[in-house]
RNA sequence: UGGGGAGUCGCCAAGCCGGUUAAGGCAUCGGAUUUUGAUUCCGACAUUCGAGGGUUCGAAUCCUUCCUCCCCAG
């Protein structure tokens, strides 16, 4: 087996195509490509209207500072709208999602759909060979018997690692992607931005839903979900104890906004209560079950089914054979073992209870630093 | 109505035989962390102790009147 290719070559002016957000670490992406000789150019994606929110609307300064980017770097910016297509792909299964009760995360199919389809489709049209963007992953095609195969690695900086949102990515959409920061680490590249004088070198990183941004969840999800007010009652002994204003406002292990405060039989001599989390709903009864305490049992479990799989390598991994996962992103990699898989279900037992597994996340798994793929909770 | 008990931050709850700044938990809000949603962490949060009088150098803590609630009587 050998690594033929790892995405950090001499680019010999081959022609690719940068995602550029406006922050630091697609920009220095797209410095590094020219530095290695690509021709490269930028590509700015407004997929949000964020026409009656101007509040929150940052996407503005974001162009601007993806232009003041590019001119440094030297190279071309264009700015596309994909907002009809990720309101199509994306940001209608999240609403089907949240009114069926899970919780979606839509970054998993940004990047499927929107950042690895309409981009890369879009990359193509305009003549490029591969498109970049600012992800902390690393991909490299492999060699075995006989056959050559794209890898999705995890970042060598493993508090930044991505790789997590690019679990749905295909063999056809990773050997048209190049990561230039997966091997570098998040310091390295405010440095890199500071030296090369960009002026987003010490930009905040955003957060919140890709494209969307930070925001009052609630008064978002308001706008296109109606609330269904509810009660909120206890998993141990069914205990009325408190009101919601819609399940979809909560998932599993959710702490916040509960709004149930000191009960006179469930505190201890002090008068001191545990803090309640969410343990369950029933969506039919429209009710929200809690329990107190973080450790609660309740809230652990060491197994799971997951399904709408996919495999990176574009076949499944073996059924009782030692990986490791995670059941949502930034979550330690814990050991597991593939109990019954399908083409398109699997179930997975962890070797530790997993705290809070939410349906509707995804779990991701790895063998080292290889990832597989995953599939949604069931 | 008679007897007994209780009223301290949105919710629990210390303090209550007087002594300077009214514990703590939950909730809430703000920040940090975070390309989902969460979790976690840090910070803020009663000039005021049901209301009015009084005693005192000094009261949430004592006295008193009123209001409200609970229990037992009925």
């Amino acid at each position: 087996m050998t690594a033929i290719q790892d995405g950090a070559g001499d680019g010999e002016g081959m022609k690719v195509v940068v995602g550029i957000s406006g922050g630091v670490d697609s920009a220095v992406s797209a410095l590094l490509l020219k530095r290695q000789g690509y021709d490269v150019s930028g590509l700015f994606m407004k997929n949000w209207d964020d026409d009656d929110d101007g509040e929150y609307c940052s996407t503005r300064q974001d162009l601007v500072d993806a232009a003041a980017a590019c001119d440094v770097i030297g190279i071309d910016l264009e700015a596309v709208d994909f907002s009809r297509e990720y309101k199509e792909r994306v940001f209608a299964d999240f609403l089907r999602e949240y009114e069926a009760g899970r919780t979606p995360n839509p970054d998993v199919l940004c990047n499927s759909e929107i950042k690895f389809r309409c981009f890369l489709d879009h990359a193509m049209t305009l003549g490029a060979q591969r498109i970049a963007t600012g992800h902390y992953a690393q991909a490299r095609a492999w060699e075995a018997d006989g056959r050559c195969e794209y890898q999705l690695l995890k970042a060598e900086d493993g508090t930044k690692d991505q790789s997590y949102f690019l679990y749905r990515l295909t063999q056809e959409q990773l050997a048209k992607a190049i990561f230039p920061l997966g091997g570098l680490y998040k310091r390295d590249v405010r440095r890199i931005a500071a030296e090369a004088g960009l002026s987003v070198a010490d930009k905040k990183d955003s957060t919140g839903i890709c494209f969307i941004g930070e925001r009052p969840f609630r008064e978002f999800l308001q706008r296109y979900l109606p609330a269904r007010p509810g009660e909120i009652r206890t998993l141990d002994g069914n205990r009325l104890i408190g009101a919601h204003h819609g399940l979809m406002y909560h998932t599993i292990g959710q702490r916040k906004g509960l709004g149930i405060g000191g009960i006179r039989e469930m505190q201890d001599d002090a008068g001191e209560h545990d803090a309640w989390y969410v343990a369950g709903k029933d969506i039919a009864a429209n009710v929200l079950y809690v329990v107190q305490g973080h450790d609660h049992p309740a809230l652990l479990k060491d197994r799971l089914t997951a399904f709408d799989l996919n495999w990176i390598a574009a076949r499944p991994p073996r059924a009782h054979w030692v990986y490791s996962a995670k059941p949502r992103y930034r979550a330690a990699d814990m050991a597991c073992e593939i109990e019954a898989i399908a083409p398109d279900h699997m179930e997975l037992a962890f070797a530790r209870p997993q705290w809070s597994l939410a349906p509707g996340q995804s779990v991701v798994m790895y063998e080292s630093k290889v990832c597989l793929g995953g599939g949604v909770i069931a």
